[in-house]
DNA sequence: GAGCACTGC
């Protein structure tokens, strides 16, 4: 600890923090930023007067493992001088003056307090990764520095563009603190493979009989490779001669792998045995794999994007970036110097991937941040012009006001309404805070509550299946699990929990039932917290109770049904005459169908309800909805009534700038946003090109 | 009649 990069600049970094107010400190892997900056700032007095230092983390691992390792540095009880605080967790006290905590919990804590006045420093660690709440956080703290001239903000990442973030923080200082990794080999390929499976199988063998011992990290995209991959892999070495070379294991790695064969990556290898570890992106950042030497990286990375103007959403294999490309190198140099295989050419290196990942604001729905930072009633601000690190586009904004609107979040002017500020409160996409609403109304609360956390958890419930074990769907495979009456998926998911809840919350019923256990505790605590926060508002029980007869259970799932239609106005999809394709309802219609893993039922003459909500519209094979809830025409009427009367210009505030010619045309704003869409675009435009080339290898036999 | 990168309040 003693001979860490960053305590040898210690001076330097207090100089800089003490004279601005916002400090840029780029520190690679291994220089002890995360534990000792923090410690540093205490020594120095920044948490006299009971002041705390904030210092957020990408993940809750990381939270609770830095706090952790603190304590014991500083030799004090977790909880008492330093402390952590994650969803459903809060270790911290009266005595806590080192606080670690997830960005979307400082989120949180600033929507009671602005000001975050309990803080005298605000350290963002690992900003780089570029999370949609730290993007908003920056935003925010670029503009609280200018009211709290006493509060420090600190910006730390590893591989930040630098210049980029300074700019953006007025010119602010960055420290450089070196790392403590070990030198990387980087090896390129003249040209991509036709195959990556096949590639990244004749790279790893050519390793394992040619270099000496250590471990082989190798980066895929997706589970289905991982596992040809590991199949093939553990073939051919255990084909080889005896004697010839060492031993060798072939280990899967991703996230759907059940957490006991997820461990099994931390186990250190037998003696004289090498070990593959096949692994997703998991392993760039959230895990780190002690003992690798080797890393073969395939160039892709499977990325969820957001189509503003579809609504469409679709999980791409796009190339990774500069960023991601020197991250996976870095795994092999943790503990000795190590060598990196890419396979690709140095030019596409340079040329093609882009220097940084594409961030999630500019990828995902922005409704939820939208109504958040409308709710914290921020001055003389209009949400088009928050000053983002990388604004997203007018259409991305737009999308997500027009949704606002629909569910009554905002007016027509674009401010947000007394529902707007409740639906703010709860941890949950706007959808769902606002059916949570509705059903407080119509007197369904418990159900909704019940829903809402099941589908704010749903990638988390099914346990995993590979295709080796077949093709079944749920319901096939697990005969008793309940069918939604054939109203749709909502109301399975509550049949599901209602049944869980009956049984004593019991975990293996969860395993008989394919469903995973951790998921399903999640989704208890998650009821739990929104339970707790409607407390105020509640009108009726917020028990999860079967309702006793089969008629008031009946009126109860209707009631639900008029709530989800509600909260899913801007996710209507209307059938079509004759058959059972329909088309979304809204400015631009798309035509969608019912995703086959849905349980909603035809009638008699083979056909689906005429008017049904769904939860996200993914482009796959085709578009289609997923998880759906039959609606009836009277509720969905008023919402046609609302999109008739929607002036998106208005939303957006623009009636207000033409109101204040010296306010609209200040420039100040518009060549950077421009600049910015033109990049996106060419990003995108190139991440599309790419990803066709791959595809098109890929399927070449 | 189809397909599951990774986080997080």
């Amino acid at each position: 600890m003693v001979n860490l990069p960053i305590l040898q600049h210690e001076d330097k970094i207090v100089d800089t923090i003490d004279r601005n107010q916002v400090t840029i400190v780029i520190g690679e892997t291994g220089s002890g930023k995360s534990t000792q900056l923090p410690q540093i700032l205490h020594r120095r007095g920044y948490t006299s007067h009971r002041r705390l230092i904030a210092v957020t983390q990408p993940r809750r691992v990381a939270a609770v493992t830095v706090a952790r390792r603190v304590s014991q540095e500083l030799g004090v009880p977790l909880g008492d001088r330093v402390g952590y605080s994650i969803r459903f967790e809060d270790r911290t006290s009266e005595k806590t003056l080192i606080k670690y905590m997830t960005d979307g919990v400082l989120l949180r804590e600033s929507l009671s307090d602005p000001e975050l006045r309990e803080y005298s420093v605000v350290v963002l660690d690992e900003a780089h990764e570029r999370s949609l709440n730290m993007d908003v956080l920056l935003g925010l703290m670029k503009r609280l520095v200018k009211t709290r001239k006493d509060l420090k903000v600190v910006v730390t990442s590893a591989t930040l563009d630098c210049e980029k973030v300074s700019a953006f923080f007025d010119g602010c200082p960055v420290v450089t603190v070196p790392g403590k990794l070990f030198p990387v080999e980087i090896f390129y390929r003249e040209e991509r493979p036709r195959s990556y499976v096949d590639a990244c199988l004749e790279e790893a063998l050519r390793i394992h009989v040619s270099q000496p011992e250590g471990d082989v990290l190798i980066f895929m995209t997706g589970q289905e490779d991982i596992e040809k991959l590991v199949a093939k892999l553990s073939e051919r070495v255990s084909s080889l001669e005896e004697g010839s070379c060492m031993d060798a294991v072939v280990l899967p790695l991703h996230g759907s792998l059940m957490p006991e064969l997820q461990v099994r990556v931390f186990a250190p290898a037998p003696p004289n045995c090498r070990r593959f570890i096949v692994s997703t992106n998991i392993a760039e950042t959230s895990l780190t794999v002690d003992g690798v030497v080797y890393v073969i990286d395939c160039g892709y990375v499977k990325q969820r994007q957001y189509q503003p103007i579809t609504g469409m959403y679709s999980l791409d294999v796009v190339p990774i970036s500069k960023v991601q490309a020197n991250q996976r190198a870095g795994r092999a140099g943790r503990t000795r110097p190590g060598k990196c295989y890419r396979l690709y050419s140095e030019d596409v290196y340079r040329e093609d991937l882009l220097d940084e990942t594409v961030p999630e604001i500019l990828r995902s729905s922005l409704a939820g941040s939208v109504l958040y930072l409308k709710s914290l009633d921020l001055p003389d601000i209009d949400i088009l012009e928050f000053d983002f690190l990388d604004p997203p586009s007018l259409e991305s904004l737009e999308d997500a006001l027009k949704q606002l609107y629909l569910i009554d979040a905002i007016d027509e002017n674009g401010l947000i309404t007394s529902v707007g500020r409740t639906m703010a409160q709860l941890p949950l996409e706007p959808s769902l805070s606002r059916t949570l609403l509705a059903a407080n109304e119509y007197g369904c609360l418990s159900q909704a509550l019940t829903v809402a956390a099941m589908l704010s958890s749903e990638t988390a419930l099914l346990a995993s299946r590979s295709k080796i074990d077949g093709n079944k769907r749920m319901r096939e495979t697990f005969s008793d699990l309940p069918g939604g009456d054939g109203l749709g998926d909502h109301i399975q998911l509550l049949q599901i929990f209602e049944q869980w809840d009956r049984v004593d919350y019991d975990m293996d019923w969860c395993k008989e039932h394919g469903l995973k256990a951790r998921g399903m505790k999640f989704v208890r605590d998650v009821r739990r917290q929104l339970a707790q926060i409607m407390q105020k508002v509640a009108r009726g029980s917020l028990d999860v109770r079967d309702q006793k007869g089969l008629t008031e259970r009946q009126q109860g799932y209707k009631n639900l049904r008029k709530a989800l239609c509600v909260g899913y106005a801007n996710q209507l999809a209307e059938r079509m005459i004759h058959h059972n394709g329909y088309r979304t309802i809204g400015f631009k219609a798309q035509l969608v169908q019912v995703h086959p893993s849905s349980v909603l039922e035809a009638d008699g003459e083979g056909l689906l309800p005429t008017y049904l909500v769904y939860h996200e519209l993914v482009a796959t094979t085709r578009p289609f909805m997923q998880h759906v809830c039959a609606v009836k025409m009277p509720w969905v009427m008023p919402v046609l009534k609302k999109l008739e009367g929607l002036d998106i210009s208005k939303l957006s505030g623009q009636s207000y700038k033409s109101n204040n010619t010296a306010h609209s045309n200040d420039a100040s704003n518009v060549p950077s946003n421009s600049e910015n869409m033109k990049t996106l675009d060419d990003a995108g435009s190139r991440i599309k090109a790419a990803r066709e080339r791959f595809l098109a290898r890929k399927k070449k036999p």
